[in-house]
DNA sequence: AATGAATGAGCCTTCATTCAT
DNA sequence: GATGAATGAAGGCTCATTCAT
């Protein structure tokens, strides 16, 4: 009895959104194309079929759920271009971290996984794709430093800003993902998103504030000397 | 052809650091055994015939490289319990990051994979090992906020802070491990942990003064209205 | 280079008919994948594919080959119900001696191999296929007893008529099986199932009339109160 | 530290009566050396040490215990030679019943795993030990048909005899054995090896009487004429 | 386009046996 | 005589992929 289509692109929607959802939740070696296709109530040869291979369908299964992201929670968050670099700023923000924290997505899951446990398929894609966000977030960064900060400081806060941000996910993905593993008392049982933006807005910009004219600066002495100095970095 | 050694701790130890390496290279479903006692140059049979299984060489092999890493880079940082509150932060963060950074030291690559991957065999051990230095760190940050912060204003600070120090981190780890240009593209070319680890704190701590006493709210209006507000939390 | 087949039904057959062969050669435990796989002319992957383990191939072949056991040597012998007990009786026990003599039957051999080194994995199949058979041949010897019979005789006299049948039997299947000189050193040259049957029988129905009213009673005195009495039976 | 001795009989027997135990519970391939040196109290290596292999100490334990049991439990019963012909018959039984019922007994479990699952490797020695307790209890089965009965009669009373002795030992051993395995209705709550031997012996004389002088001949007609007769023996 | 069957490589584990001490 | 460590050969099972239909 064979489920005949009209064409494949039925099916293959179906694999890509299985996939994602497969692969966001057990990454891709864990993952199984019997898994995928038996959410995707398809056959298993149909991934082979129409991807040609399991680490093809990985592509092209990001690709799509990234773009469904992006799509429902757009970089800039609604805010108009021409609104304060506060609100830009607010915006992006809460953007990223409520497109992570939607538990529909899975684009962010996957590329965690990347990050800690690397296939290399998606390298090129990610980058793609996620460049011109990031690169759209330092420019903002830049603006908030007013033309003041070296390009050192700018770098050095646009990671930790991001760091930020996605740190908390983390552990929120843990908490929604399996209902056994402890959310800990890290998270404090009322909290919103939003709420956790606007924190980090009104650290960072009090955090730049300091980078741009430190009150006082960083004691270096006396102990900070004795500090030891074992990684700089690889030759 | 035989190789005998005086007792069995020498191999045990082989396999242990090999583990290391190997588990926190590939996360533990991509390494095999194969791999891991090629590594160590001893027979296959060895991880059984000491560790009892592969699920079993994973948790010992974990608490070894901790233990270890630990022993290199104490919590502290080296600066005496006496010193300024500043002076112990700076000690923590530069301590913690030192000890991801480091090539040599595989436990946080362990633990990032288990968080984005999870197999759940290091959970317990894991937290005995973390919630220490995670209290003692947090305490840290409520004294940063000299009595005035809200519980959960410490908790998300504590969070981010901890985000701040990671989030660089992983790209550091990514481009130490592949050949990737050292130290990768996200990095000013002259960097040094020192150096990031004393722009967090600078930030940090204007960031929690700004917590404490906001100079201006942050303005709700007018665009914030317009943000979407999708995922509270799940109840 | 893939030995297609119209549906895996022949695949399973040869399957469940290899199986039945090699583990009543073998045994469950000396019997391999690899064995039954090789004289099914199957890939050893095809174990699992259609039965998902060995242990549910040892189940699934035991009660296949069953099947066709009691189909070839209904459980009756073919003598009709209303016949006289004593024919019912042969009938009953030829059929049940045939049904194991027959070398191309295996079903007995994997029982006895489960009472001598049980694997636990067939009680529940082998109770629900033995249990009604074993039933009607009680209630047969009690109508043997003419309601004469304590119940403890009738145990008694159906555990050792058991016996009878069977004892001789595990003799034959070990001469079947190796290449010693059929039909073995026990047995007369030109014995048959027929004739052996028919000796039990007759012994039999002798044995039951001894039971309901003793000749003379078993001598008790003299000697038989030396006898050690060392195995009662644990309380 | 070593556990050393004089010599090695100390270890030796240790090992022979461990082995006993665990191939009479386990059979030959479901037993390793681990379980059986682990049981003696010795290391992994002296059996390959002291046997040679584990072949060797299967084979050498079982004539171990053999002698063990039939120094405990004389073939004759206790029966002097010169009592009645029924007093040596019931003797002889009761002997073989005890001897295989006392649980601390393991000769006949083994024997009964070598019968449902050979190795081949006791073959020989089993039949030196059995044949002559063997030919003693059929010359007393001659005796009894008194140079009445046919050489088939007789082989055909041996066999069947015997295999109401064992019969219901298996189900008795089973039951000793593992606490789980249902006893079964068949066993009668109350019951003692020597009620059950005197069953034997009232039931077998009565048969041997029976074939002897058949009462009536037992009908070859209408019936059984119609039974199939399948399985004569191997051509 | 779709399916179920089939394949083969590879993994973790077990275990009798051997070796150096 | 005794020991602990080490070895290598399987064995059961998984899984991405391929093939005939």
């Amino acid at each position: 009895m064979k489920r005949q289509r009209i064409d494949g692109q039925e099916t293959r929607q179906a694999l890509l959104a299985a996939a994602g959802e497969v692969f966001a939740k057990k990454g891709y070696w864990e993952a199984t194309n019997a898994d995928i296709c038996q959410r995707a109530g398809v056959n298993t040869a149909l991934i082979n079929y129409h991807f040609g291979s399991k680490e093809n369908l990985y592509v092209e299964s990001w690709k799509y759920i990234f773009q469904k992201s992006i799509e429902k929670y757009p970089a800039d968050g609604g805010i108009p271009a021409d609104a304060p670099v506060r609100e830009r700023f607010y915006g992006q923000i809460l953007s990223m971290m409520q497109r992570i924290a939607d538990p529909a997505n899975h684009d962010f899951d996957i590329i965690h996984k990347e990050m800690a446990n690397p296939t290399g398929l998606l390298d090129e894609v990610i980058r793609e794709a996620i460049e011109p966000l990031d690169q759209n977030f330092q420019s903002l960064i830049r603006e908030l430093f007013d033309k003041t900060g070296t390009e050192k400081q700018v770098t050095f806060t646009h990671m930790i800003i991001m760091g930020q941000c996605f740190g908390p996910m983390l552990h929120l993905r843990r908490a929604q993902g399996g209902g056994d593993s402890p959310p800990g008392k890290k998270f404090p049982p009322d909290f919103t998103i939003e709420e956790l933006a606007r924190h980090i807005v009104q650290f960072s910009l009090a955090g730049i504030s300091g980078i741009r004219k430190p009150a006082r600066s960083l004691p270096e002495a006396p102990y900070s000397r004795l500090l030891r100095n074992h990684c700089k970095r690889k030759p």
